[in-house]
DNA sequence: CTGTTAGCGCATTCAG
DNA sequence: CTGAATGCGCTAACAG
């Protein structure tokens, strides 16, 4: 691999001017970066940011860590990061860690060992994350969809409480009288703000709530188990997409009809106007979560030191079919 | 940042030995060895891995470059590749391409300038792809999924040919009497070997065959020119996942029923069996080809210089209820 | 078995 | 404006 010696020494100059030529930190001599330009392409040299990372301290490199890589929110959300990253010059290395805490441990880790220049993160657990060592390592850390409790960080984020609710107002008003809530762990923020709002949203009636993992067998089983009930549910709100396909594949096995008991599903869904009946959704703006977390975390990184902020963004509720009790199905 | 300096000091060691216990590649005497973890864990010390890098020559990150995050194949392919990555010690940067030649070639100029051990790729073209830049400078690939031209190298994939023949003969022995194919780009060896499998099974018959870009959109549009035909298809194979959603959409659109026309998908879709009719799929095993491209590419990170292998894996059919022309719907 | 020395490739002093 | 010297943190070669 041709390195800045080699460069310099094609161009006739010292390291120090190619690399000044390179990163245009101070003014050279335009005869002299012409050559050295012309060597850096006849010579196809391409810097090494390893070295360049090790002598300047900070890396060009952002860790994502999302909670699951099979969930659609995740990886739009990942786009909206990747492009705003790419746009100020940094990499993004995504990491996946499968609503696993040591999963998601190790890759903190591998942030630190890399040095790398900051981290945007959905934590697995809203207490008990240990995003606390990237903050003492002074690694910025922004926390997209999930609160952390142990450190004062930047959050992007809906008003899950909020958004829950008005769902679960909407199944009511659609004459749903027993409305279920399959949340996700309550041990995260956005599980435990879900639930609040269902919770809310019920008044005095008997609440159905079951609290599962996020993942697709998690709904499923949530889903049979209300089925199973002497009093079953008559609609079901669920807080994320993954287990609404848990969902309706138990509704299927339990030979009743999607038709039968309304849904109504947290994030969009590629194929939500697929299925029969059409899915009612809460819908977020993934790309922006990702951009908006990409821009607090820049800001960091540029040395901003205000007290974290929490930005909440908008969520849209979509109302197709499988919410609509009344509609002509 | 605490460095090997400090954690040294602190044991009353030399830093060359603190690296022998942390790497384990000469012996050290039981005792100074404690003392070394010892103030290691004191110090809560963390190798740099940049440094380390730089040192030694040979990062411990490999990069995958995949077409679309947003298509679960690589997504789960990305989980095959991740979870041996980490038996061997190594950390995977995720890159996505977006289908885009120019994302991809910046992603090859990363893992060039990041100096990564290794890297798999499903390129965006199987001509004029860069991966040949990353041979020169000794970085090992494995291509996944799609073949390259321009460079020998051990590929992960399909016989796309025969899998797509198999599938249109089951349209064929259905009953289906004009089955149309959207395959992907003929840029790309997938897209070219998909089409000719459907050429090859058709026999004599009337050729419907549009090519398309695994998108979204792509399908919808290659769906909506067939729907619009004089003679149009009563079947269609679409020839990845996301073109088949825009399919189902165009048909909806288009007035028509699902059951009307016949249709099978390459790639698994986790939703396959909750539209109505429920897809037939042509499946692929997703995770295991993520591994075996790992393990392909370990081997040459550990020296290995036989000419390049094609490692073909075995496709499934499964038949649901969508290719089903005469079942009972 | 251990310490000393050197240098990976680069950016940043400091002189000139 | 330019070059020589220095060192980021670590590991490998060499002595002892």
């Amino acid at each position: 691999m041709t390195t800045i010696r080699d460069v310099a020494d094609h161009a006739g100059v010292s390291p120090a001017t190619v690399s000044r030529v390179i990163n245009g930190r101070s003014e050279v001599d335009p005869s002299l970066a012409a050559r050295v330009r012309d060597s850096i392409a006849h010579l196809d040299y391409r810097p090494s940011r390893v070295a360049r990372s090790l002598r300047s301290q900070r890396s060009m490199v952002w860790g994502l860590i999302i909670s699951d890589i099979r969930n659609p929110f995740f990886t739009d959300m990942a786009r909206g990061v990747e492009d705003t990253a790419a746009d100020e010059g940094y990499s993004v290395v995504l990491c996946n860690a499968d609503e696993d805490a040591a999963k998601e441990q190790r890759y903190i880790e591998l942030i630190l060992d890399e040095r790398m220049a900051g981290c945007i993160i959905t934590p697995a657990h809203t207490s008990d994350s240990n995003v606390g060592a990237l903050l003492e390592a002074g690694i910025p850390v922004v926390a997209v969809d999930r609160e952390v409790q142990s450190a004062a960080i930047d959050v992007v984020r809906l008003d899950n409480q909020e958004a829950a609710a008005h769902a679960t107002r909407h199944l009511l008003e659609q004459g749903y009288q027993r409305p279920a809530c399959i949340s996700g762990p309550a041990s995260t923020s956005t599980g435990a703000d879900r639930a609040a709002g269902y919770l809310e949203a019920l008044g005095g009636r008997e609440p159905l709530l079951r609290y599962a993992d996020f993942k697709v067998a998690g709904g499923y089983d949530a889903t049979q188990a209300l089925l199973r009930l002497a009093a079953p549910p008559d609609a079901i709100m669920v807080a994320n997409n993954l287990m609404t396909i848990g969902a309706l594949r138990a509704i299927d096995n339990a030979g009743r009809s999607a038709h039968e008991v309304g849904l109504i599903s947290f994030d969009e869904l590629p194929w939500a106007d697929l299925v029969e009946p059409a899915l009612s959704t809460i819908g977020q703006p993934t790309y922006k979560i990702g951009e908006a977390a990409s821009k607090l975390l820049m800001k960091r990184i540029r040395g901003r030191t205000d007290p974290p902020e929490i930005l909440t963004l908008e969520s849209k509720l979509r109302v197709r079919q499988s919410s609509l009790r009344d509609a002509i199905r």
